[in-house]
RNA sequence: GCGCGAGUGGCGAAAUGGCAGACGCGCUGGCUUCAGGUGCCAGUGCCCGCAAGGGCGUGCGGGUUCAAGUCCCGCCUCGCGCACCA
């Protein structure tokens, strides 16, 4: 490209003897050539099968080539600049993508951007602008600091979560939602049960009469049927099923961020993860959304994804499913309280009873302490009333972080109420502790001493009796299996069965006598999906008189933004529980409310002021990558089952489809990956997708770690001018002041950044490639050096000099044939590169060129034929020399869709090898044998080997084990 | 406490149960150079030895095997995640 014209004429330059050497402003040239001839030539352009986008010259997909979709977390685009950790993952998905483009794949890859959200905002208000501008000013500078990378994306089909064409698609999917309902019987089309399905047919159903009207709902009158309800009420049941709904219930209220959050943003500590503010409990009138429903899929699909078991146990552990069973205990004065259990079968060792402090029960107690009341359980107070309001204000004011601190000593006080055991009659005391927890279960338990650590430790605290009713198990941990004993009377004998079959008569017992049935219950909880935050998607909602949500048609879409005269979150002191959110929507009032003709004649309604959570961007931001400009569809079926759907391209045949590679860290397990997983099945339900999952392969790469440096006031200091120093304490120094050494992220604040630019003036972009790609295993965190980096420039520089003259230019290889030894190295190696690459092992890949590189350097001239396919090779990693090199070899076309070289089989079998021999396992020699050595002669040159003789040192023989033609290993007797 | 992962030269790291340390950095020596923060060549796990050669060596202790970094059992250390979830 233009470097052939550049290089050579350096008009201005000082005379250089080797112009043509690969140095960094050599590389600098070249590697911006290619990226304007990639921009031109839209090298990169993936082609879909139908519609508007094709490939580079203008052809759709092929239908016989397999199609590879890959993809990265996108990032968000803060403005703070980018260090070398950060495009780690872009390369490691630009080498998978071009060496699967080579390999014959119909590749799809691009980025887009994450722009909604706190970081924006915040960096907004800093600077006094509106979020949308500084938010496109850094996704350009952001552009622009990756395409200097190389990164072989189709810019065709970048976007950013706030360009409106997107959020009127995000605001569509949450319609969807909107106007769904979750049947747990109905079919779905992967055969399993439970699916969502559009509202109407709930309407269809509930007026057929062949679904109930739920009981229970405000302004719904108990035991009344569809037609006897009006509008409004008609309204209110619809709106009780649907997946996305507004509700009054306990949320996370964060004063200090000025917003509501979802439990996966809250730490167990009690505070919101960003920013770290205090988060109170508060009941406030919020949309949710219905992910519980999906819970038990969202579990067992775990199984059908290739994802790394790290977030895949993160994820069932988040869900929290366990089996067991639901039991009422009715309680003396006739009050009923229901516990939830995994082990029904200790039912006969339950000795007491705790309910949380939250619980309904505690609303009513006994005027008097009951007989029987011990002195220990009163915590000195009168009557039950004092000493249990006594209690619910000490819990109240405890903080997650105490109660956590105090975890084994258990507090609590006696609620005067007495329970009866419905299996035993005995009569169980019920005591309120704050270890038992009104967000799980049924907020109550039967404590079993004999079998539960914590029930234990309050018995002992509680002067309470013990009862084991399994075979050595004690106040340690339950084990779950051994031999039930102490569990028989009138009705059940348990004694003598496994814990399983124990567990399974109680239950049918329970069943068969009614106080309680098989239940499933979740950690999980519904998601909290609206913020009080400006840079979010509006909500396209508006309420009537009856402040009832009405989902606005899709011809209203998107439902934009608002000027309001100060987008920044009302917030509040950290501490002040007692504040209520207050959206910047709601500040514009033109905007709130709104004449719309939705049917019924014009009529004034408000609008929804809050927003929602920066996740709704990123939950479905894949499908917009395969149809990026679509107007009439959220993606074009066809463009979905062709790249994401069940057994495409390379996918099994029933799979759950999805997205072929998904790269990024791993801190998303939570939070993202959950989300999306739960919007993706949504639409699968509602047939917009054939895929069930969304990212069939997750791969978490590890992070960049850097070494910063500290003084002696714990200040930063600048980690480039730190020197090894073996006369300070501490080994290092700064301008001659001792400094202490840490390890950890990189970052400007630790003063230990080093960025992409700085390297590019020093090495150029592919050096930063390599060197990235070589340091390790993608999957592992690992340090940066800069000092190491030029040992991937001298690599490329032996390369370039092994086929450019560095004086005059000009091409040096041979064209003669090569050896025979070159050539068997030659595809030995591309037998290995093509594994390693495929099983996204870069780093061995890399070693393994090295050493035909440095073979090659050992060669008068290199030959074309072995410098072709080591070109070839290093494209994917090294993309822009290996492009130049590649045209100064002589082709015209772009190697981007050269077929990868392939290995000759016939010159992977050696001639000869070299056998080890060994003696007990010892290395004592080792001789060339040809491979078609039989064990009989490899025997005996392995007994006449002087180094075999000397270590046997006389004795005899017990056996030879040979392994033809590598190993000989003589064991004597 | 529970779950997941990792411990190999001065450093980053390689090794289908079969030559431990590929490749790279750094370091040592030599050649090239007016000069090198250049290039090339050689060496570089530890110990004994002039050498040939030998001994030791993959967190620790056992075991299986002709043969163990790799498989099994029991520990230790570090990192990450979850954590009173009934």
């Amino acid at each position: 490209m233009s470097a052939q014209t550049a290089a050579p004429s350096a008009a201005g330059a000082a005379p250089d003897e080797t112009p043509f050497r690969y140095t960094a402003a050599l590389a600098e040239r070249i590697e911006l050539a290619w990226q304007d001839a990639w921009a031109e030539r839209g090298t990169f352009h993936a082609a879909n099968p139908t519609g508007p986008l094709t490939d580079g010259d203008g052809r759709h997909a092929d239908p016989s080539q397999p199609s590879f979709f890959v993809m990265d977390m996108f990032p968000y685009p803060s403005g703070a600049g980018l260090h070398v950790g950060h495009p780690l993952g872009y390369i490691a998905t630009d080498v998978v993508a071009r060496f699967r483009r080579m390999q014959g794949d119909n590749v799809l890859h691009a980025l887009g951007f994450d722009a909604f959200g706190l970081p924006a905002e915040q960096f907004a208000v800093q600077t006094g602008a509106h979020p949308r501008g500084t938010t496109e000013a850094n996704i350009a500078i952001m552009q622009r600091q990756l395409r200097r990378l190389g990164l072989a994306h189709d810019p065709r089909r970048s976007f950013a979560t706030i360009d409106p064409d997107y959020v009127r698609w995000t605001q569509w999917i949450f319609l969807q939602v909107f106007d769904s309902w979750y049947d747990e019987d109905a079919v779905r089309a992967d055969g399993g049960r439970g699916r969502a399905r559009p509202v109407h047919e709930l309407v269809a159903e509930l007026e057929a009469g062949t679904r109930p009207v739920p009981t229970g709902l405000e302004g719904v009158p108990a035991g009344a049927t569809w037609a006897e309800l009006d509008a409004v009420a008609r309204r209110r049941v619809v709106d009780s099923r649907r997946l996305a709904y507004v509700s009054e219930t306990p949320v996370n209220w964060c004063p200090g961020l000025g917003t509501v959050l979802a439990n996966e943003e809250v730490t167990s500590e009690g505070r919101s993860e960003r920013g770290n503010f205090p988060v109170f409990q508060r009941s406030l009138r919020q949309w949710n959304m219905r992910i519980t429903a999906y819970a038990d899929r969202l579990t067992d699909d775990l199984d059908r994804i290739d994802w790394p078991e790290k977030v895949r146990s993160m994820q069932r552990n988040w869900i929290g499913r366990s089996h067991g069973a639901r039991v009422r205990f009715g309680v003396v004065g006739g009050a009923e309280v229901e516990v939830f259990t995994t082990r029904p079968d200790t039912l006969f060792g339950a000795t007491f009873m705790v309910v949380s402090p939250e619980h309904p029960l505690l609303d009513e107690v006994p005027v008097a302490w009951p007989d029987g009341t011990r002195g220990a359980w009163t915590d000195g107070h009168a009557t039950p009333a004092e000493a249990v309001s006594a209690y619910r204000a000490f819990a109240a004011g405890r903080t997650a972080v105490e109660r956590q601190a105090d975890a084994g000593r258990k507090t609590g006080v006696f609620t005067g109420h007495l329970a009866t055991n419905p299996l035993t009659g005995a009569a169980l005391p019920v005591f309120t502790a704050d270890y038992v927890l009104m967000g799980y279960g049924t907020g109550a338990i039967m404590a079993v001493p004999g079998g539960d650590e914590r029930d234990h430790a309050f018995a002992e605290a509680f002067e309470l009796p013990v009862v084991h009713t399994v075979a050595g198990e004690g106040g340690g941990p339950r084990t779950g299996d051994g031999e039930v004993i102490n569990s028989s009377n009138e009705h059940l004998a348990l004694d003598g069965l496994r814990v399983a079959e124990a567990k399974e008569a109680v239950t049918a017992w329970l069943e068969r006598e009614g106080v309680g049935e098989r239940t499933t219950t979740y950690r999980l909880r519904d998601w909290l999906f609206s913020r009080q935050r400006y840079w979010g998607e509006p909500f396209p909602i508006v309420y009537d008189e009856h402040d009832l949500p009405i989902a606005l048609p899709a011809s209203l879409l998107p439902v934009d933004l608002p000027e309001v005269p100060d987008y920044s979150p009302r917030t509040f002191a950290p501490d002040d529980a007692d504040s209520s959110p207050e959206p910047p929507l709601g500040r514009n009032e033109d905007w709130v409310h709104v004449t719309l003709d939705l049917g019924d004649g014009p009529k004034v309604y408000r609008r929804d002021t809050n927003t929602m959570p920066n996740w709704a961007g990123s939950c479905w931001y894949h499908l917009r990558y395969l149809d990026p400009r679509s107007d009439d569809a959220v993606v074009d079926p066809a463009l979905e089952r062709y790249w994401m759907g069940p057994g495409h391209g390379h996918q099994a045949e029933g799979s759950t489809g999805g997205v072929d590679l998904y790269v990024g860290g791993v801190e998303h397990a939570v939070l993202h990956l959950l989300y999306a997983r739960f919007w993706h099945k949504v639409l699968f339900d509602l047939g917009h997708v054939s895929s069930s999952e969304p990212y069939h392969r997750l791969f978490n790469q590890g992070y960049i770690q850097a070494e910063a440096f500290t003084d002696e006031r714990d200040v930063y200091v600048p980690a480039v001018e730190v020197v090894e120093d073996p006369g300070a304490p501490t080994g290092w120094s700064w301008k001659g002041r001792p400094v202490h050494r840490e390890y950890g992220k990189m970052g400007k604040s630790l003063k230990n950044a080093v960025t992409p630019d700085e390297m590019y003036a020093e090495y150029g972009a592919d050096t930063l490639r390599v060197y990235e790609m070589s340091m390790g295993p993608l999957d592992q965190s690992r340090p940066w050096d800069t000092r190491s980096v030029v040992g991937s420039q001298r690599f490329l520089q032996r390369l370039w000099r092994n086929v450019v003259d560095e004086t005059t230019g000009e091409l040096l290889v041979s064209e003669d044939a090569p050896s025979d030894a070159t050539l068997r190295l030659l595809h030995r190696t591309i037998a290995d590169v093509t594994e390693d690459m495929g099983a996204m092992r870069v780093n061995t890949a890399i070693a393994k060129l090295i050493v035909l590189n440095n073979h090659l350097t050992t060669l008068d001239r290199a030959p074309r034929a072995a410098v072709e396919p080591l070109v070839l090779m290093l494209a994917p990693v090294a993309p822009h020399l290996a492009e130049e090199l590649w045209q100064r070899l002589g082709h015209d076309r772009s190697l981007a869709h050269e077929p990868f070289p392939a290995a000759d089989p016939a010159l992977l079998v050696e001639e000869t090898v070299t056998c080890v021999l060994q003696v007990q396992g010892k290395v004592r020699g080792r001789v060339e044998v040809p491979a078609t050595a039989s064990d009989e002669e490899l025997t005996a040159l392995a007994l006449a080997d002087a180094g075999v003789q000397r270590a046997l040192a006389g004795r005899d023989v017990r056996t030879v084990v040979v392994r033809a033609p590598k190993l000989v290993n003589v064991v004597p007797a």
